[in-house]
DNA sequence: CTGTGTTGTCTATTTGTATAGACAACTGAA
DNA sequence: TTCAGTTGTCTATACAAATAGACAACACAG
């Protein structure tokens, strides 16, 4: 709720009340009518106009609407999704529970030789050759996560066409006899959506999100898959149960 | 390593260099010394002089030292600390794991009725007195971590003075007879931070946290402690491990 | 020592952001 | 119907950001 008044840290004054709106409705703080323009300039001690080019980027993204007269009003819009995470979570099924029509595309598919990093997660060589498949998951139509996944193609070969057929990443492996996968950790950190991923997620640049880096083991224990996504920060929240006691201690 | 070219989003060239310099620096992909000032500028389709800002900004920040006539070099700077989170882990042995010096203080005590929202994850009444702390967490003397915790005063009394006694959450909790405390879940969300929370952590306005909720219970089952914590996404991946199997399924 | 490369500083101009004021057009309650 | 409240649009000005050019000061290799 605060504005930085003076030294703006190169962020202009409306992205930040921009921002500040975003968040206050993602997290449930904003719903049904904002307060007046004037009520805004007030509270973050800028002029009306600041506060009108703030609601103008968000009535862009479609959090709000404004009438005339009337005022303006936070769109309809779901909160945060609980997506637990473990070791066989998967989107489709995480996204069915929340009650929204799960969906999704490869937006991309390369081959390129393995980084030491990947090729230690992995276990195979130093440039050996991964096949890369970059897919964008979308929530009742709207773009959510984006993610880039790593095989090893003499492990796993042919995952370009068996995601084209299947539309998923574990009946794939399936069809390649690598049933019962199993995630074996998730790291998560937080970084700015850049340009291009702010792009594939139809949101501001710099928009928060919850990145995730994974590794997938087959049933040998074998690690089949590694994985890096980013999830929009306002529309999830990751969920992990300890009930059971993961074994970092 | 994108800039935005024509629209830019309500955040400053400079910024989004700064941020992109940043991330680059934080995933390891440039140590050492930078390109020039000049290169950069070709990179990011710049003048040099908006490359100048950023490098400004990273300078003040402590990210990278300039040298006339060497050149500007990132400065020695310890990567992301990988922190295992788990039913009993405990910032003081992740810090320490890490390799790294673990403090913190107490930056804010108050009273507070609890909320629907905490009332129902502490199991208490509605507006029943919580006592809710803020502490700050440092790694070798910098700020990393803002967490708010809140304890339900009757059946947690005294925590403030508890902590200022013991210096430790757990330990202040055993005093009380809450020994092997554990907690139930942990819920992962990305913000960016607001000034408040900036100002605290020491990072330009709107960096990336990570922020988590979650509950912590004594042996009895019975809900003590509810937290919500923000974490420097550029300092921090939480590790969560799938091992044991985390019966999010 | 010279030349190339690099950062540092200064001046100037253009563009984007923020502020200000005013009025139009619409809404909804009295 | 009137009036208070609200958003929408237009014009104008001040300040910050971005760009441009030039030169100084330093580093380092040949």
């Amino acid at each position: 709720m605060q504005v930085a008044t003076s030294e703006t840290a190169g962020i202009a004054r409306w992205r930040q009340i921009a921002d500040s709106l975003r968040a206050d409705i993602a997290e449930g703080r904003l719903a049904g009518a904002l307060p007046s323009e004037m009520r805004l300039a007030e509270r973050f001690a800028v002029n009306r106009h600041t506060v009108r080019r703030a609601i103008a980027a968000l009535s862009e993204e479609g959090l709000v609407t404004a009438a005339r007269g009337r005022g303006t009003f936070v769109a309809p819009r779901p909160g945060r999704i609980a997506y637990p995470v473990g070791p066989r979570s998967r989107f489709s099924e995480n996204i069915g529970a929340a009650s929204r029509e799960p969906g999704g595309s490869m937006v991309g598919a390369t081959r390129e030789p393995a980084s030491a990093e990947i090729a230690g997660l992995l276990g195979c060589g130093i440039a050996a050759p991964l096949t890369r498949l970059e897919l964008l998951r979308v929530a009742d139509g709207a773009p959510v996560i984006v993610s880039t996944l790593w095989f090893e193609e003499a492990r796993v070969p042919g995952m370009v066409a068996g995601f084209a057929e299947t539309g998923s990443i574990s009946r794939a492996l399936e069809t390649l006899g690598l049933s019962g996968c199993r995630r074996l950790w998730t790291r998560v950190s937080a970084i700015a959506a850049d340009a291009h991923d702010a792009e594939r997620l139809h949101c501001p640049l710099a928009t928060p999100l919850i990145q995730t880096t994974s590794l997938t083991a087959a049933v040998s224990g074998e690690p089949v898959q590694y994985a890096r996504s980013r999830f929009l920060g306002s529309r999830f929240e990751l969920l992990f149960d300890h009930a059971v006691g993961t074994t970092t201690d």
